[in-house]
DNA sequence: TGTACATCAGTGAACGCGCGTTCACTGATGTAC
DNA sequence: TGTACATCAGTGAACGCGCGTTCACTGATGTAC
């Protein structure tokens, strides 16, 4: 019952927690196509077997790095969003403030956020523990959108019909409480979202936009109308 | 000047197309970090050190793919906008045409589209033979706004003052004619697609959206009407 | 049309590399009595 | 408090693998005279 931990067990997390720094300063320098249990290894100056006392296969290393990744941006988006809310920010405030909180933590992570939003690792499946924290940037939107549409409502056309099953489907799936449009419109949203960033991060904005950061605040901006949140 | 080749030519010809095949396949079934020409060469049943009378390394072979993966998706853009055109079909019609098509041509080649559209191949760093390629889907859409705003026009709402210089920009240097809002929302919705593309690609759907046709073709028909493109 | 030489595709062996994972082991830490 | 045994972190060697690239070579195709 103690708080107390015997030196094996305080080593064991302490070493667990150097492995996984060691693996996400490599993972940012090569990407994780390279992340090898025995670059990991050799920086630590431990030998390469010796972190399988660690972690049992070099894909559950990864798993960990994923769940952190999504932990890690999860996180910036409710801090961001408790931020504004503490001084009484608009939901429309929280939200575009919730999108920038993503796009720097893509920019200061970027071989995290290739990870989590980029092409499948080759070879490697997402066990389900990636689930629960995979949605957590999700929820802050839906909690934004929630409050909104308790408050003076969201605006959005009725969906055509060939849409609707789907869209109540997810709301009652995880979104439950908000108007089936809105489901429809944050899910479309939230692609938007990553797409930019993506397209920021990946290259394909080289040559195309330059002012990032002026394009970016319109594109928040637009998404936030998309989803119905009104203006003031 | 006679454009009958002697047996050489042909026979290089047809074995760099072999070796492009041959590497497309195995891009579909492994990913690019697996592509090896080791593994195309043991395929094709030659010699690995064969493979450098064609690509002088790893490196070529991927930017040839790349290319021929960048036109590939260009052409299906291009053949879906024609066919519309062909039947007399509005710009908004031949919008989502090209949305549809770009989306079936990455169902149908996944790993290609990874290759252009998903996290950078580690190590490698595209080549300028690329950028023109690049832009093949871009420019459809781009000629599609041109015709609308030439005919009925196309109504948004006008930028804020911190886009506009930059809109202007990007306005002259690849969409010459269009109106500066039109441009900044044409290249927002690009990204928007590629965001839905991918998520449903690299798997941020499963779980969330399960119709997904139904969730697609609405959501091009919101991209069609974010760039100013009337219903009717 | 025939011969001599140049070009070039493909071979096979080799270099040097890094990888994930297993296994029998040593020695330090923890636990039960 | 002291001893005997169990647990477990870390070692070092090894297995078997695949990779990109180089190099000297053979033999077939093409070219000039």
């Amino acid at each position: 019952m103690s708080t107390v931990r015997g030196a094996r067990e305080r080593a064991r997390i302490e070493v667990t927690a150097a492995i996984k720094d060691e693996a996400r300063r490599m993972l940012a320098a090569e990407g994780a196509a390279k992340l090898s249990l025995r670059a990991v290894a050799r920086e630590l100056g431990m030998v390469s077997s010796a972190l399988y006392r660690y972690f049992p296969s070099r894909d559950e290393l990864l798993t960990a790095l994923i769940v952190d990744a999504y932990d890690s941006v999860g996180a910036a988006a409710e801090r961001a969003d408790a931020d504004v809310l503490a001084v009484g920010g608009a939901p429309r405030a929280r939200w575009t403030a919730v999108c920038a909180a993503v796009r720097a933590w893509a920019l200061e992570h970027p071989h995290e956020y290739s990870l989590i939003y980029g092409s499948p690792v080759p070879g490697y499946s997402a066990p389900m523990d990636t689930v629960a924290p995979a949605s957590r940037v999700a929820n802050v939107l839906i909690g934004i959108l929630r409050t909104a549409h308790a408050g003076r409502g969201l605006a959005l056309p009725p969906l055509p019909a060939a849409l609707r099953p789907e869209a109540l489907r997810m709301t009652a799936d995880f979104a439950e409480g908000l108007p089936p449009e809105v489901t429809a419109a944050l899910v479309a949203a939230w692609a938007h979202l990553v797409g930019l960033i993506s397209f920021e991060l990946f290259g394909q904005f080289n040559r195309v936009v330059e002012d990032r950061d002026a394009f970016f605040a319109h594109a928040a901006g637009q998404l936030a109308h998309a989803v119905g949140l009104p203006v003031v």
